[in-house]
RNA sequence: GCGCUCGUAGCUCAGCUGGAUAGAGCGUCUGACUACGAAUCAGAAGGUCUGGGGUUCGAAUCCCUACGAGCGCACCA
């Protein structure tokens, strides 16, 4: 626990302890002590912290809320919460003002924890899965892959901040129809290529992308497939592209800062007979029943709409079937919490997924789903329909060429993934000089240049800062800043609970704002030692807080731009 | 038709699970580089939180409803 969290419960204790107090003296009646909130108020003028609790206790006491307030505050043993004053406020807040020195304990545990400062224990080393992006290999990454793999890999990040084991996992969807019909697609291809008359099929591929394999294929092996029959033929063709395309995924992926523990193949889920027998188990259990000559799975039993087919009449398992079997799997592999993030076209998904590992026998709850709104792209003011089949779309790695990754990464995760965002590729370019990564970066770059200059003049800026050095800290900025770098344990916990990264980009954004207006108004190079010690202290843990954050959005922080 | 997710400044988006006067960035306007990086800062203008009901001390937030947007509702994935 940090600081800052230490402090603020240490004062929810006395706030209990006094309402027990008023309670024994007959003052105050209430049965059950309502849950409440001590937090900052958005008005400095409000003090440095404050709390409903009078509010809320109105119910209970039968008595006003500002009158309430007056006998907690009455009952309030203030020794060693470093409070100076209790003000009664609006309709009942009670807002409190703390001793200016209770920030001084923020930057050397800063300092000592270093990286690992943010670090909170509320995993428990629970073992946790967060499998995303799993983009078909049938083609390259689009858009709305980037930005499933902006936010996985940073909730990843977050959640081994805050204290989870956890794994990351890529799923290839490599068997089915959807690879039937590429098979179909690079036959095409590849026999048109070679001048014979071939018509593409309906359902077929049409990315250019698609093109490019084949040319590659020829120029290896050359006609050989021609003479082949169309089994053999379309295998051979299918595993060599499936080969080159997961490659280039995950290189893409790496590129885009994001690697992962597991890529995990469908196919081997069909292969090892692990899809039948999980269509068993749940046989046995007498969820399948057998309809039209397709087995069904009554999903509607554990809320879902309607029964889903499971086992096509021709014998052939659906998606649905291989997905429930790698779901089991996981569990089966002890993750005790499963997060996966899905497009927001998936949702339907949810409720039979849930359904189907309930029929299994797991908690459906310790299976959590990440829906993301899909990303809407902009050209030439018209919206672009984003399609693998149709071939157009705007790739990954066109993206990062655009605007870079930090860029990229940073515009995705600074949104919540419930909003439908636009990406306006005209504008990408031009953006990107206005991009808040650059804000943020910088202001880390700056903190570098500080400390380097600090060097350049012959100070230590490794110095550790005394008590009397970190005292001298007071100006509004400075203390604005402090309290903000002390937050960040704080807000691990609570994006990390909420699952919900993209707090930390607007944490980071906030951190960086405060930092620039500190730096505008007083300079950390001054002649007083005392003083210019206890800023550069200040430079140092801010700078490490930025890096820590960043490292969790897998953006750089580079020491100079 | 049914379901899911949304609707906040001109634009792009936040809003700490119900708190005090709704916030940033971009754009517009006014200022600040002979001191540690001006990719920065200080200030101004800009709002019926889609409309309408309800719940209560108190609603952008919770409930109902209307309208609008996106996405689902295959023996595709």
């Amino acid at each position: 626990m940090s600081l800052y969290e230490r402090i603020k419960e240490n004062i929810c204790k006395q706030i209990e302890e006094a309402l027990t107090k008023a309670r024994e003296k007959g003052e105050l009646r209430y049965d059950e002590l309502p849950v409440f909130v001590l937090e900052e108020p958005r008005e400095r003028q409000h003090g440095d912290l404050a709390t409903n609790i009078a509010m809320l206790l109105t119910k209970q006491a039968r008595r006003a809320p500002r009158d309430i307030a007056g006998i907690l505050i009455a009952n309030l043993d203030k020794e060693g919460t470093w409070i100076t004053s209790c003000e009664i406020a609006g309709p009942g807040f009670i807002n409190f003002r703390l001793d200016p020195n209770w920030l001084t304990g923020v930057i050397p545990e800063v300092l000592a924890q270093g990286d690992q400062f943010g670090s909170v224990e509320i995993g428990k080393g629970e073992k946790v899965q967060v499998e995303f992006v799993s983009a078909n290999p049938t083609g390259l990454l689009h858009m709305g892959n980037a930005r499933g793999a902006a936010l996985g890999d940073s909730l990843a990040s977050l959640l081994a901040m805050a204290g989870y084991e956890v794994s990351r996992e890529f799923y290839i969807n490599d068997a089915g129809n959807q690879i039937h019909n590429f098979a179909l697609s690079l036959e095409a291809r590849y026999l048109q290529q070679l001048g014979h008359d071939f018509p593409f099929p309906e359902a077929g591929y049409h990315g250019e992308d698609l093109i490019e394999t084949v040319k590659k294929i020829i120029e290896q092996n050359g006609d050989k497939y021609v003479q082949m029959d169309e089994g053999q033929r379309r295998e051979a063709l299918v595993r060599y592209a499936l080969e080159e395309k997961i490659a280039a995924i995950k290189e893409t992926l790496q590129d885009f800062g994001v690697s992962y523990d597991v890529w995990f193949s469908e196919q081997s889920l069909h292969d090892s007979g692990y899809v039948g027998q999980t269509m068993q188990e749940l046989n046995k259990k007498g969820y399948i029943y057998e309809k039209e000559g397709a087995q069904w799975l009554r999903s509607t039993l554990f809320g879902d709409e309607k029964d889903e087919v499971i086992v096509r009449s021709n014998g052939v398992p659906t998606y649905f079937a291989a997905d429930i079997a790698y779901h089991r799997n996981k569990y089966e592999r002890g993750f005790t919490r499963v997060i996966n993030i899905w497009g927001a076209d998936h949702h339907g998904h949810v409720s039979r997924m849930k359904g189907a590992m309930q029929a299994l026998g797991y908690n459906p709850d310790s299976l959590q789903i990440i829906l993301m709104q899909l990303v809407r792209l902009i050209q030439d003011g018209e919206i672009v329909r984003m399609s693998k089949r149709s071939g157009q779309y705007i790739t990954l790695k066109e993206l990062m060429d655009e605007v870079g990754k930090d860029a990229a990464r940073f515009f995705f995760i600074l949104r919540d993934p419930d909003s439908t965002v636009e990406f306006d590729l005209d504008l990408a370019k031009s953006q990107s000089a206005d991009n808040p990564v650059y804000y943020v970066q910088y202001a880390h770059a700056r903190l570098c240049s500080i400390l380097r200059q600090a060097k350049e003049q012959g100070y230590d800026p490794e110095i550790n800062p005394e008590k009397k050095n970190l005292e001298l800290l007071t100006s509004p900025e400075e203390r604005e800043l402090l309290k903000k770098v002390g937050d960040l344990p704080g807000e691990i916990a609570l994006a990390a609970r909420l699952m919900e990264p993209h707090r930390l980009a607007r944490y980071v954004l906030d951190l960086a704002a405060l930092f620039h207006t500190f730096y505008n108004s007083q300079r950390v190079l001054v002649e007083d030692e005392a003083l210019r010690t206890g800023r550069l202290a200040l430079i140092r843990a801010t700078r490490q807080v930025l890096a820590n954050v960043l490292k969790i959005l897998g953006v750089s922080a580079p020491e100079r731009m």
